[in-house]
DNA sequence: TTCCTTGCAAATCGTTTGCATAATG
DNA sequence: CATTATGCAAACGATTTGCAAGGAA
């Protein structure tokens, strides 16, 4: 299973990087097609898997059924807004010791977790449920 | 919207309440149409969704692409086992001073988190890879 | 030339929904 | 009787996969 090179997964991966938001594999494939006019949607998956295995991104499971890209492999948090459903980077102060708190007493070993905060977004606190849904 | 009391949904309820463990859709079918042979799986669903919404019983996205729901609906952790896939309860203390954490400085409101620990159950670390993944 | 990758379409999987009928209050 | 709930099957949305053809090493 040699990776061999190939054009449309460097756009997928060039197109992610810059984003700050956490585009989902349609937005993906909506966008880098534009510049690819024969890219398929399955490319696209494949892709996303593969980066995903390979540690260049990471998939984000937010819990709204769909999953999210995110090129920023680095350990940080993220919100959710249950009104735009937009997913926004936090940046805080570290909680890993909630890691520690939980295998307190816990019979097995604890290897990471996964947290999302939700609520309402700046831009959806100030203006009035404009029902964006992002793009 | 007035509810109506309903067999089905009794019995899916009372299924959950019996389990320490936080089946699936599918499971719940499985095992509830075995006293009642001609219940639906659409059924099943549109009770947990139902149940969910009264808030008398919970649905647990943990990232494996499957509803898990739990009768349990008091605060507490989960765990998820990569191994086998269970889904575990946590008694570990407080932690939702993460949330305040998470809310410093950003610019929106936080109304709640969700967060799973995962990593390798207590069962699997005993037992070499018996690829169970529950019923 | 070998083997990975692509495009396309069909297939899966979990979940939702429309509809006519059955059950509940 | 007025409604809500059910069973069944078809519909859905997201993601995966089989296959023949194209591209990289």
């Amino acid at each position: 299973m040699a990776l061999k090179h190939s054009r449309q997964r460097d756009m997928i991966k060039a197109f992610l990087m810059g984003r700050k938001d956490h585009p989902t594999a349609d937005v993906v494939y909506m966008n880098v097609r534009k510049e690819f006019p024969n890219l398929s949607l399955g490319t696209v998956y494949r892709n996303l898997t593969l980066l995903t295995e390979t540690g260049e991104i990471s998939r984000l499971r937010v819990g709204d059924g769909v999953d999210h890209f995110d090129a920023d492999t680095s350990p940080h948090y993220h919100f959710v807004c249950t009104e735009c459903d937009r997913v926004i980077d936090l940046e805080m102060d570290n909680i890993d010791t909630i890691q520690d708190i939980a295998g307190a007493g816990f019979d097995g070993r604890i290897a990471g977790h996964v947290t999302y905060f939700y609520g309402t977004c700046g831009s959806c606190m100030k203006a009035p449920q404009p029902g964006q849904k992002s793009e």
